[in-house]
DNA sequence: GCAAAAGTGTTCGGGCTACACCCATGA
DNA sequence: TCATGGGTGTAGCCCGAACACTTTTGC
């Protein structure tokens, strides 16, 4: 085995990675979490996750978990910690790679979510997780408010289109936190980031609200030269 | 075998740490680095490393590897990402967790840093590094940067007495850019987190600059307010 | 006495906050 | 016509940026 010229002395690990899938649903921030069907941690709620696989690195491992419980292949995944508590797992040593999704769940497919026992839980009161698992969902909250203060990253939560107050939400149920509708939209505006539509959203009031797009590639240009984003 | 008992129809990978290890020698940020003396990357920079022990976390694991090439064990330590291809090593396939560290440099013994064959560089005109080394590194200047501004991190590369030049300096060489002295005494004043003492350090200067102290203390008291530190 | 670094205030503009009313529409 | 959410402007304050001269002292 090429794999021991070096190194055979070393011990070896189970490497796994967890996905904290962060949903939006117009109100609340959800997360999606499995109820295991089995040995370890049977009946309880845990992350979705999986082992690594010999020709997949990490990042590949949580696509390739991401799709298997929403469909969706094109997501935006965000490594962000490395649990490596020596009896984190009962099972056995297990390292675990987490990462955070931020998915647009009216793009995820329903059936394959409740095949998987996944459910979408808010994160405001999310119930106790198995092992670690709690504290894997925290820091993953922690980093998704760090990251969304300064990079737009709110709207892979959101559709391609959106109005004003659905984004205002949005941000107020990451930061759970109220703002003022007058300076948010100035705030918004002031980025210039901002594709006003000439249609109305009339699902959320009788009056109806315009639609936005966010203009990623204008964005680009603007962070290339070192212009921050910030929210 | 226990830990069979479960997960055993999965593969299991080295695990490895590397450690960036910043230091701030008054005029730049340098970072400590390994000439290879073994195979595979002989004769090569890289990071200094080392394989997780079946008895440790990683966060032990960069502690021991910190204080075998520094002889410091008190050391700020950050996890910050975890470096996974499938191809990284070609030696074999070794996941490796990535940690940066910020050490005050007069602390450190330098007899065991050149028992290592380590030698500090300045980040600003990095050598080319082993492997994937380099990106490792960089990350670490990146996350770095990123912490610096919104946590009181920089201290922990200064003195416990330092001056307000040399902490300019330092937040000059951890950014790569200049600061007017009159807006970052204010900054810094503003904070309301700095202990002058009636004593002066005459080695950068004839006039001498009066020493300060961290209020470490104080601080913990505002972010536990939720009071941000920004600089 | 001069070179070299330490130390000090003011002005200006932009962005953040706080705050209250009219608009459009479906029921 | 009324209830519901969408949409708008202004005034005050604070903060960050720009900017130049005096002080101290070792040589």
């Amino acid at each position: 085995m090429s794999q021991s010229l070096f190194y055979s002395q070393y011990t070896r690990y189970y490497v796994a990675v967890d996905c904290v899938i962060f949903g939006f649903n117009g109100d609340d921030l959800d997360l999606m979490l499995i109820k295991r069907s089995f040995n370890p941690g049977k009946g309880e709620w845990a992350l979705p996750g999986g082992f690594i696989e010999p020709n997949e690195s990490a990042a590949q491992a949580s696509k390739r978990i991401l799709k298997e419980h929403t469909g969706i292949s094109d997501v935006y995944l965000e490594q962000y910690y490395t649990f490596t508590d020596v009896d984190r797992d009962p099972g056995a040593r297990i390292i675990s790679i987490a990462y955070y999704a931020l998915i647009k769940v009216e793009e995820s497919n329903n059936e394959l979510v409740s095949l998987h026992n996944a459910y979408w839980k808010k994160v405001s009161v999310l119930p106790k997780l198995m092992f670690d698992h709690g504290a894997i969902a925290e820091k993953a909250l922690d980093q998704l408010r760090l990251k969304a203060k300064h990079q737009p990253i709110g709207f892979e939560l959101l559709p391609e289109c959106f109005t004003i107050p659905q984004l205002q939400k949005l941000y107020e149920a990451i930061y759970q936190k109220k703002y003022d509708k007058r300076n948010f939209r100035k705030k918004i505006a002031h980025l210039g980031l901002m594709e006003k539509l000439n249609v109305k959203d009339k699902t959320g009031s009788k009056r109806g609200a315009f639609l936005y797009k966010f203009n990623k590639s204008k964005y680009k240009i603007l962070a290339d030269k070192g212009i921050a984003f910030e929210i």
